[in-house]
DNA sequence: TTTT
DNA sequence: TTTT
C-alpha cells in the first residue's frame, strides 16, 4: 500500500542483557526486551498503580546491532524506533503462535543510549560508555551543515558525511 | 518507570468497518483492524514484492471511538497514534493466548482521518465526511494563539478554547 | 484543514535552568532551551565533527509547566512532544522578526525526565527527583487495564484513573 | 550530545508545487511548503476557529528530492519525517535573520504521498500516481520477512532487499 | 547555553 | 526481566 507508516517509538530500560545470536553472514541480530511503564492513581482507592508492558524489540540493522551487543546491558535506558511486526510460528504442539515485535530492520530503525554511562552493574566489560548511534552512520555522504547561507542564495556546503 | 515513552504511529487503511462495543456505561470501544504495507525490490529475483501487516487497534478514548463510529469506514486511510500493550488471555482450550494491540487510551491518543471523503464504497451513510480529530477537543482551556507577541513583551491571547 | 499532524519529538538536554512567567490567571509559562547534537566523521578530513542544534520550548500545558518548573534545571535530558509555532514580532526597530517554537499546548504534548536525578547542580532545591509526567495525569478517568480479558469475551476493567 | 533525538513529524497540504534547486552534483535539492491546521471552538464567543500553520521543509534525501520532483504538486496531502534546523542569513540590509527548517538529509527521513492521487489541479503530467517512498528504497540488502520461523528456531529468511 |  |  503506498501511502502507510509503520512506526513505534519507545524510550524503556532493559530488562536483560541483548540477546545476540548470529546469521550465518556472521552479522549479529540481537533481541532485547525492553520495558516501559506509567503510573497514576486509582481514582476509587486514591492509591497509586503501575503498569509496565514489555516490548520485544529485534535489531536486524548491522550497526545498531553491533552497538547494541558491545554497549547495552541490563537495566540500560534506551530510546528506539522500529516498526511493529507479527510472525506466526508453531509451539512443539502444532499449536499456532503469534509474537509481535518491534522491529528495527536493515538501514531503518534508530537506537539511542540514554545513559549517560552503561555500567551501573558495575561489569566486567571496560565498556558501556554513552554512545550515540543512529542507522544512517557510515553510510556515506550526506551533509546540509551551512549554518550560513545567504537570503536568496543558495549554497550549503555538502562536502562532508552524515550531518546527523 | 519514570521517564518512559509508548508510542506507535501509524498511517493505514482499514480491513473492515469498525467493530462497535458498548462498555456498561454506553460508552462505545471501537475496534479497527488496520493494514500497513511496503514493497520493494526483491534483490536476487528482481521482482517487487509487497508485505502488509495487520494491526489491531482499539478506542477507549470516548471522543475518538465515538467518531471512529461516526465516520470510519473500511477502506479509510487513517493516521492514528496509540501505545502497544499486550494481553494475555485463553482460547477455548485453556491455552494461554497472547494478544498485542494499539490502544487509544482516555485522554490519550490521536485519529485523524486523511481520505477527502470516505465514500469509496459507496456506503449509504450520506457521512463520510473529512473530519479532524484529536483526543482534546472539548476538554476545554488551551491555547496559543498570538501570532504576534512582541519582542522581550510577553503577551498572548489566551481567551479561546483549544487551538489544536 | 481536516488531517493534519503537526508534531517534534525530542530528547535533548537543557541549555539552562527554566525560564517562567506567569500568565495574568497565576498559571505559570515555560521557556526552555533544549540542544540536540549528532556528530559524525567527516568524509574529507576524517576528523569528527559535531553539530548543535537549539530548540525553543514553550510549555502553556499547566501541569507539564508545573513540573518544569519545579524538576527541570540546566542539563537536564528530557524527552519532549509538541507542535511547531511560528509567531511573528517586531524588534526595537519595528522589524519583523519570526521566531519557530515548539509548544506543548493546554492538553497536549508530552514531558518526560530521563535523568535517574537531576541534581548534578547540587542546587539547594531538595528537588530534582526523577519524575514522569504527561499531560494527561489527573484530567480524570481512563484506563484500559484487564491484563486479562477472555478470548471473545469483552471484559476490560474500566474503574481507576489513567492507566498510561 | 549522545542520545540525542530531533525528530519532526507532519502530515499536511502542499501549498505551492515544490521548488527545484540543482546542486552543483545534479543533485536537486527540493523546498517545500507544506501547511497543518487545526480547528477548534472559541470557548468565549462560541465560533469555529482556525489556525493554519507553514512549515518549510529541504529535501537534501536523493531519493526523496526525485520523488517529489516528479509526483508533489500543490495540494498534496503528504506524510513527512525530518528534523528541526535553523539556519542564520544576513537580508539585503545586512540585517540577521533566523529560518527554520524541517531538514530531510541524505539517508534520513521519510516522505510518503497520501492521496489517492494527486491530479486535483489537472496538472497535465499524467503523473501523480500515488506512490509510496521512503528514504531507504534501493540502499540495498535488509530484511526480515520470515512471517513464520518456529517456536525456539532461528530462521528467518534474509535474501531479498528492503523490506519496509 | 546543554550533553558526550 | 527493567526502572522510579
Amino acid at each position: 500500500m503506498a501511502g502507510s507508516v509503520n512506526k513505534v517509538i519507545l524510550v524503556g530500560n532493559l530488562g536483560a542483557d541483548p540477546d545476540v545470536k548470529r546469521m550465518s553472514s556472521g552479522d549479529p541480530v540481537v533481541n532485547l526486551s525492553v520495558a516501559t511503564s506509567e503510573s497514576w492513581r486509582d481514582k476509587a482507592s486514591g492509591e497509586r498503580r503501575e503498569r509496565t508492558e514489555w516490548h520485544r524489540v529485534v535489531i536486524f540493522n548491522d550497526q545498531l546491532a553491533k552497538v547494541a551487543e558491545q554497549y547495552l546491558k541490563k537495566g540500560a535506558k534506551v530510546y528506539l524506533e522500529g516498526a511493529l511486526q507479527t510472525r506466526k510460528w508453531q509451539d512443539q504442539n502444532g499449536q499456532d503462535k503469534y509474537t509481535t515485535e518491534i522491529v528495527l530492520q536493515r538501514y531503518r530503525g534508530e537506537l539511542q543510549m540514554l545513559d549517560g554511562r552503561n555500567d551501573r552493574e558495575g561489569g566486567y566489560q571496560g565498556g558501556g560508555q554513552q554512545r550515540s548511534v543512529s542507522n544512517d552512520s557510515g553510510y556515506g555522504g550526506g551533509n546540509q551543515g551551512g549554518q550560513s547561507s545567504g537570503g536568496g542564495d543558495f549554497s550549503r556546503d555538502m562536502d562532508d558525511e552524515i550531518p546527523f
